[in-house]
DNA sequence: CTTGAACCTACAGTTGCTGGAGGTCCTATC
DNA sequence: GATAGGACCTCCAGCAACTGTAGGTTCAAG
């Protein structure tokens, strides 16, 4: 039996991480010691590396809730574990074009920059008349 | 003197959350008219938009706020706005290169799969195990 | 003068955690 | 068997940057 701190230790996750991940239902309360410590089994490191790795990979926990939901059922056909990521690589792709769009204008805004006093700053002109930029930048949500 | 649903409806932004901006020290306490109802002057809309604008750009606030702090001061160089703008640049090009890792990821493993069974589904095993993944994407915070 | 859209305050909720306070348990060592 | 100190416990507050709601007031057009 694993002590929280030893899942914490071996996925790289906090501590308070997990005990929060028990609250909202995504990890499973576990058996306590004697004393009330959770004391986990080895199911429970695979699910929590499961969460930790769709996480890095930007699933939202919502997301994950899902796609736990339906490992559960293995004569399933997959396909709706194929449109959740579909769906997250299209959010990806997405965030990637406003992103390059946002350097680009980054990249241009400081390029312009002559470096002397603030009341010419070409920066802080850009950042005050939109009509200066080339691209779309909307809602950049990073 | 403009109320406050003009000017949000002039910069794309929600009337509370120009109220926020207010809260948070970022937009000044505009004067009232007699019934108490904020009235801006034509100097509040340019900061707003300035705000905005910046938000759109991916600033924090904090940022932001320094950003407005700097140029109160128009004599001054312009070496800071500089910076804070390098620093945006910065973060926007690690982000699309953890992004970039991310979706070729999100693609080989959507590519692998057969769509048959969820029991063979190669989504939920590149989840479950992270040493098939080929690409480094530690905490992609998006 | 009436109506209804726009405004007001105050506060709760969102996502995904993180940190702290104040206290208890576990286990290795003596 | 006692003790020390790390790991654990619960509960709650807070982060960013808003968004939404409830319950009430004001403004301006007709």
């Amino acid at each position: 039996m694993l002590a929280i701190g030893t899942l914490a230790r071996r996925t790289g996750t906090k501590v308070q991480t997990i005990r929060y991940y028990e609250e909202i239902g995504l990890m499973p309360e576990p058996g306590r010691s004697r004393g009330g410590q959770r004391r986990y089994a080895s199911g429970d490191l695979d699910r929590l590396a499961f969460i930790r790795h769709a996480r890095q990979l930007g699933f939202t926990l919502e997301a994950i809730r899902e796609l736990l939901g339906l490992a559960d059922n293995p004569e399933r056909s997959c396909a709706e574990v194929d449109a959740i990521a579909r769906r997250r690589l299209h959010e990806v792709e997405a965030r990637l074009a406003r992103l390059e769009a946002l350097g680009t204008e980054l990249r241009r805004m400081i390029g312009e920059c002559r470096h002397d006093r603030v009341a010419d700053c070409r920066v802080l002109e850009v950042l005050q008349d939109h009509a200066e930029c080339l691209t779309d930048h909307d809602r950049p949500q990073a």
